[in-house]
DNA sequence: TAGTTATTTCGTCAATACGCTAAATGGTCT
DNA sequence: AGACCATTTAGCGTATTGACGAAATAACTA
């Protein structure tokens, strides 16, 4: 039981982890998208879902290609649920939570297809970076 | 926000402060106290208390030699009171926990000037220590 | 069948966490 | 003051964690 508990302690010890929680609230969301708001690698998501995933307060749905993950309505774990609801009622005005609805509402405007081309960073760097410096192109260097 | 958050979830995230805050629930404690009842050392107790009392969780009382600890009722954190009625609710049939309330109860048989100058394993090892002290079965107590 | 792509697994590294002992602190008592 | 004791702090060793890149896996597509 002690232990049950813990995994979903350790779950939500980590901001990134709540961050993938606070914005699966609205409905499912696929890994490279919720790669597109973190602006990690996907390893380092696919970790943090799986994580959730095995502590209970996450489920998965293969879709082709593309793997969604959403919030855990089913009690597997007997204790998801309560600390679902206590996630669910605050953070709300959190600045990084918030950062994170606004980057999910410019992932959502784009088709998957488009989204995982793309490079994720868009979402997080300026453009003007684009075309400004390639390093390593100097011919003289020892 | 969600640095304060972090607080509460960090230091839940830890078993031995999951058995902390349960046995607190009755009523506040002194440090040897918890002590006892854990079978850790006494810096390792004093640490996770003083973590918990960060996150808003605990509060400190100070009386002679003896800090005494109780779960944090005024809320400083706001995410503290949830995480702790939450906590109220469940793990009531835990074998760890349950174990340390019956510890407990021995524990608070015992005058803390006593308690403290015994060995805190007596409440934890096996019978060896039998013969040595045994605090809950003199009916006539001191 | 081969190629492409999203996701996961593996291996590594730096940082953090938890336990302990020893020393410092803060209080009581003689 | 000095002895004594509960608690805290400091320092340390080991275990765990979170990040990454590279390689393996799984599923579509040409």
């Amino acid at each position: 039981m002690l232990d049950t508990f813990q995994s979903v302690g350790r779950a939500i010890a980590d901001p990134t982890r709540v961050r993938i929680l606070k914005m699966l609230e609205p409905g499912e969301l696929c890994v490279c998208q919720v790669t597109a708001v973190l602006g990690l690698a996907p390893a380092t998501v696919s970790k943090h879902l799986s994580l959730l995933k095995m502590a209970g307060l996450l489920n998965q749905r293969k879709d082709g290609r593309w793997v969604y993950y959403r919030l855990e309505s089913n009690a597997r774990n007997p204790y998801a649920p309560p600390m679902l609801s206590l996630l669910h009622d605050i953070l709300g005005g959190d600045s990084t939570i918030d950062e994170d609805r606004q980057r999910l509402e410019q992932v959502n405007a784009v088709p998957l297809e488009v989204l995982c081309s793309m490079d994720r960073r868009a979402f997080y760097d300026r453009p003007d970076t684009a075309d400004t410096i390639e390093p390593t192109d100097d011919p003289a260097t020892p």
